[in-house]
DNA sequence: GCCGTTTTCGGCCCGACTGTTTTCAGTCG
């Protein structure tokens, strides 16, 4: 699939027109392509053969053209033109905040600026202040942009911005004038790694509440502080963070957090809707000339659009607009409709809690079972289980469960695939559990798609757990072809996982999708090793609902009747399965 | 470069801020 490496080519080419000074809405048309082939569910290679690419939207004759091109020789001659005129340090340049395409191409043009060495060095020597329509302040600007960008921190972990967050939101409600505040950006999307944090509120005396927030616990720096907004770095785990503050007018607290929610794309696509209707939105609200129509709320700006609401984890520009607009938005699943966890570690492998403190917490949860996934015999590290140890396990899962009489304890098991793909246990140990999750500890780059297959082909393997084994800005992940790995798991009637611990959150969105659409069961685990691990499920559900997941997607959305009833049925559809394919 | 129940040409999201300049361009979110 080139999906990807054709995105970057047409980013590296909005890149290159960008600084070449050519029309903005040339360059917004490739980079809104490039968006919407990298985020396409199917291969491009695929939609070429079936003549398919025009149909993509925001690709058209051009573009369409272009891949062909590059589907057949390898090469974009489009690519080649634009760069040979660029020097490739320059493309950098764009990443600098305060600093854009037109400054760039000034300075290259005027300065022979061809990267960051060069441009530091004319800020220096003071020529570049000279040049038109720059000064003292711009150059100053730059500067402080280039620190910025030297400086810049990965994006945060959607865990620990929530954490922030939600911290800060609390602090910020004791305040007596706060009437309504909220989380916006990608945020309150739940992309599962923000860039800053943003915080939306209303209340009287703005001034007053920016002060308020600047004195908030952890803060280190106050970057700005005016009326209506406000910047602050504050301690993390992981460094400094920064976070946003607006104060806005109770008016148009539902246009402000519509907008301020995002994504771009899609607040673009609503307000070309807008502007078909004869409406304009803003950030203050829905208006047909001077006349403000909505913004108090943002169901009320929808309204307008005549759109239902839209659920913020929905807001990508990725055709949710349109069934909108034919009240065809799916019912995404929301964490009310979770009923287990169904990937959970006790004090018998390497969790921190004993199985009654699990059971605890699950009904704090609100829960009707676990099931209970430690780890097998060959993850010495991890302290895994023996079988006769998991059979003294079976056996005090069953001795408890007798004492619960609203809640179950299901008998289940991580197994490890081993290098030739094979399991950690033997089928007559797995045949006395009531779940099985089967997943790759090791040999990440060996023959891993033939050995998560194999396993699938075991009748009582029941789902792969974090499929593609990535570790959020840590590790890349298994060399494995996920798109198989799905066909299989449809044919085979095998689940796949969606683990909620924040730094997998593995299968990631697109790949939920996918598997939705080829009629994957999906089964969301905690992968819970201590005291916080269960509320990670809200991640989970956060991922779910980007992939327009709804409750029939979802195992645990089950009761625990049904999803007792569900696993039976499953393990001998499948031991048929298995028999009919050999 | 894309796109069309107002258009196959002429539009293309909206507003704020800043600095430079004297009416606006560049950048950002």
């Amino acid at each position: 699939m080139k999906n990807k490496e054709i995105a970057a080519i047409f980013n590296r080419i909005a890149d290159a027109l960008e600084i070449k000074g050519e029309s903005g809405f040339r360059v917004l048309a490739y980079r809104k392509a490039a968006r919407v082939i990298e985020e396409l569910p199917e291969a491009v290679e695929e939609l070429a053969e079936k003549k398919k690419l025009a149909e993509i939207p925001g690709v058209g004759k051009g573009i369409a053209q272009k891949i062909e091109e590059f589907l057949q020789t390898g090469r974009m001659k489009k690519m080649e033109e634009a760069l040979a005129e660029i020097p490739e340090g320059l493309l950098e340049l764009l990443n600098i905040p305060n600093l854009g395409g037109k400054t760039i191409h000034l300075a290259y043009k005027e300065l022979g600026v061809e990267n960051l060495n060069d441009l530091k060095r004319v800020i220096e020597d003071g020529s570049l202040a000279q040049l038109y329509g720059l000064g003292e302040k711009k150059v100053e600007n730059i500067k402080k942009g280039i620190d910025i960008y030297e400086h810049a921190q990965e994006r945060i972990p959607i865990a620990e911005a929530l954490a922030i967050a939600e911290k800060i939101v609390d602090y910020l409600r004791q305040y007596p004038g706060i009437k309504h505040i909220s989380p916006a950006g990608s945020l309150r999307r739940m992309k599962e790694t923000v860039g800053d944090i943003d915080i939306l509120a209303t209340g009287d005396e703005g001034a007053a509440i920016i002060d308020y927030f600047t004195r908030c616990p952890g803060v280190t720096k106050v970057l700005a502080a005016g009326k209506t907004k406000s910047s602050i770095l504050v301690e993390a785990e992981s460094g400094e963070r920064q976070v946003d503050l607006r104060i806005v007018d109770e008016d148009s607290y539902g246009a402000a957090l519509q907008y301020f929610t995002g994504s771009k794309a899609h607040n673009i696509k609503l307000r070309s809707l807008a502007k078909e209707k004869g409406l304009r939105i803003s950030e203050y609200g829905v208006f047909q000339g001077e006349k403000r129509l909505a913004g108090r709320t943002e169901e009320e700006v929808y309204q307008m659009l005549g759109l239902p609401l839209i659920p913020p984890e929905m807001r990508e520009d990725r055709g949710e607009v349109e069934l909108a607009l034919q009240n065809k938005l799916p019912q995404i699943v929301t964490l009310s409709d979770i009923k287990g966890d169904l990937h959970v570690h006790s004090r018998w492998s390497d969790g921190l809690l004993e199985l009654p403190e699990l059971v605890e917490e699950a009904r704090k949860m609100g829960y009707e079972y676990l099931a209970i996934c430690d780890h097998s015999q060959s993850v010495h590290y991890a302290n895994g289980l023996s079988p006769e140890r998991l059979q003294q396990q079976i056996a005090e899962i069953d001795r408890l469960n007798q004492q619960l009489d609203d809640f179950q304890l299901l008998k289940a098991t991580e197994v490890d695939i081993l290098a030739n793909g094979s399991l950690d246990f033997p089928d007559e140990l797995l045949e006395k559990l009531d779940f099985v999750v089967a997943a790759i500890h090791t040999g990440f780059r060996k023959k891993v798609t033939e050995r998560m297959i194999k396993a699938m082909h075991n009748p009582l393997v029941m789902a792969i757990a974090h499929p593609s084994g990535r570790l959020i800005s840590k590790r890349e992940g298994y060399e494995v072809d996920l798109d198989k790995i799905i066909i299989e798991a449809a044919q085979m009637g095998v689940f796949l996982e969606l683990n909620s611990y924040y730094d997998r959150l593995d299968l990631n969105e697109f790949y939920l999708k996918k598997a939705k659409d080829a009629g994957v069961l999906i089964s969301i685990g905690t992968d819970c090793h201590n005291w916080e691990g269960l509320k990670m499920m809200r991640f989970g559900v956060g991922v779910a609902r980007r992939a327009w997941l709804e409750k029939a997607d979802i195992l645990n959305c089950l009761s625990l009747a049904e999803v007792k009833e569900k696993l039976k049925e499953v393990r001998k559809m499948r031991k048929k399965l298995v028999a009919e394919k050999r």
